[in-house]
DNA sequence: TTTATCTGGACAAAACTAGGACAAACTTGC
DNA sequence: GCAAGTTTGTCCTAGTTTTGTCCAGATAAA
């Protein structure tokens, strides 16, 4: 992944001007150098005739510790910090921050085998340049060549997980800005959710229903089951994130489906987990069985065996079930 | 980031100042404080100058506190609970209430006036039929048909947004499943989202940012903003909901955008609001407008006002002003 | 010359603290 | 079902700490 390195790595020469270090961090020009007085908050290096020169380390330190004060944070506390404390500071706020349940969409992927397949890296990095570049246009082509080169199991596999894998991880360490994040997320949203109507549908599909339960915002590992199972002749009733437990069960019955597909990815231990899928199960025929994915499934391993949930460990491993079950062999 | 999956484990170092701690709960800081010196809610330590510590043990306690509290429960009666206490009784409560703050997408619709126009009534009404019967197919074909019938704007005008503001109802008061609403919404953020592809553009078109500020989680008003502008010969830059002021006017600032349209559904009074816009219109260049609309724009009307943000009454107001603006007769 | 930056200090605004008042919402007792 | 009490969120005052802005006079750059 050179391109992030590259950009990662700040520069420390200085060079900067005082002026354009209060534009780019949006302080103002006496704000900077009140907290170099009080706070030695950066103490730049200065020109033979004593001007202040800033280095790009000390602008994105300045940058940081302006988003810490707007999280609540005191100057004192986050003075002292480097520009690596302060990315964690800064990345643990913004994750809490707003209401525990308003997050950015990514943080770990859902439904992804960890394997560095080196055969898609160099379309994962061309994507995530065009990411930082907000080169949308760039994004969506890529995208769509990427998915001709290879089946669509294939794609959301080596591709898209780990895509999103490492979209999450920049951002948190300060990497990529959340603007980045979010705009591939919203992009990634529209495309994949428009995956399922490459496939023609004849009605008589078995229907599976799929969603997040309560407390689950993150609806990307979701939708790429849809897409998945569309695949494999299932139709999916795909119901979006955060959906209650009765819900879930009312809209199987409704719909007749022989399956459901949980994805749990972020938080891993909201309390309301163990009863939403409790509930499921009490509610829904027992000859419909449920699957749970995500990142966070292996957090309620025991739980899921105790309820005869089922957890697949990939997304083939859930695939062949389905095929199972579609041909009556299960 | 180990630290924050592994709950089991909460940190109980003070660290954090009681700005931060109201930030991060949702709380007053008076309220918090209130609770402080009448229940002993929390005793955080103090520093040297006597200002409030908490720690994540802390923190994690008032948030469950206001979730108590948002179920039901009177303070007298959580205060006293450890955490692990106070986790059980949520996640008891849970089990009843239906999803507290989680709210469905829809509720009000963005963006669209209330005319009932007579003229697409029957597409409304089979279109909400497919829904009740959760006939994805049908639905699906239906907003095609619709959108072939007449020219994007008016479709989202007279179609999706009276559609929205049906649904939303009907799911209040209890004619339709939260799973219908759900369902519904999903596809109709697939379906507008996969809308602005069906221009094609060079690359010189202006570019205007959209998204919804911290706190705004439904973003199908700011969808159809960037599908509508798209026919006008902007490239939307689409950020998805929840996106905080600093990254609103960072992404502007980075993809050099010519505006900013921002949309706001509900909550209608979220207390983040005030501060977001004030913050966007003071980090981004003055010649860049914002414009605001939603149905939750007239409730911060003075506000708007004041801070010279641009408020279109409706998508055409809205699509008059940004032509004048990408021909420089603004 | 005009504009920008420097230092040091003054001042003002904002945020925090403690204690208390008040009103709305809710409970309890009759 | 109503009155009296209790609970609870918000607000006020006044004193302290922290933080942001401004000024004056000097020096450097344009």
């Amino acid at each position: 992944m050179a391109t992030l390195e590259t950009i990662s790595s700040v520069d420390t020469s200085p060079r900067h001007p005082i002026r354009l270090v209060a534009n780019r961090t949006g302080l103002t020009v006496d704000l900077i150098r009140a907290w170099e007085k009080r706070y030695h908050v950066v103490e730049p290096a200065r020109s033979d005739t004593k001007r202040r020169l800033y280095s790009d380390y000390d602008i994105e330190r300045l940058r940081l510790i302006r988003i810490s004060k707007q999280n609540g944070r005191r100057l004192v506390d986050v003075a002292p910090l480097t520009l690596e404390a302060l990315r964690d500071v800064v990345s643990e706020d913004s994750r809490y921050e707003v209401s525990q349940d308003v997050q950015a969409e990514i943080y770990r992927p859902s439904w992804t085998s960890p394997l560095e397949s080196s055969e898609s890296a160099d379309d994962i990095d061309a994507l995530l340049f065009s990411v930082q570049t907000m080169d949308q246009h760039r994004f969506d082509q890529l995208l769509q060549e990427g998915l001709v080169k290879q089946s669509l199991p294939a794609f959301l596999q080596t591709v898209i997980g780990p895509l999103l894998a490492e979209i999450g991880e920049s951002t948190r360490l300060g990497k990529m800005r959340i603007a980045h994040e979010h705009m591939a997320t919203a992009h990634l949203r529209t495309f994949i959710g428009a995956l399922r109507f490459r496939e023609t549908f004849t009605g008589n599909e078995p229907k599976i229903v799929i969603t997040t339960p309560t407390g689950q915002l993150h609806e990307l590992g979701a939708l790429m089951v849809a897409a998945l199972v569309s695949v494999d002749g299932w139709l999916p009733v795909y119901l979006g994130p955060n959906t209650p437990a009765d819900e879930i069960a009312a809209c199987a019955m409704q719909s007749g489906a022989r399956a459901v597909s949980l994805s749990l990815t972020y938080p891993a231990d909201d309390p309301r987990i163990p009863t939403e899928l409790t509930r499921l199960r009490s509610q829904l025929e027992s000859k419909i069985p449920v699957f749970v994915g995500g990142s966070a499934a292996s957090h309620h391993h025991e739980l899921i065996n105790r309820l005869g949930l089922l957890s697949p460990k990939s997304l083939d491993d859930l695939r062949h079930s389905l095929n199972m079950l579609r041909d009556n062999r299960f």
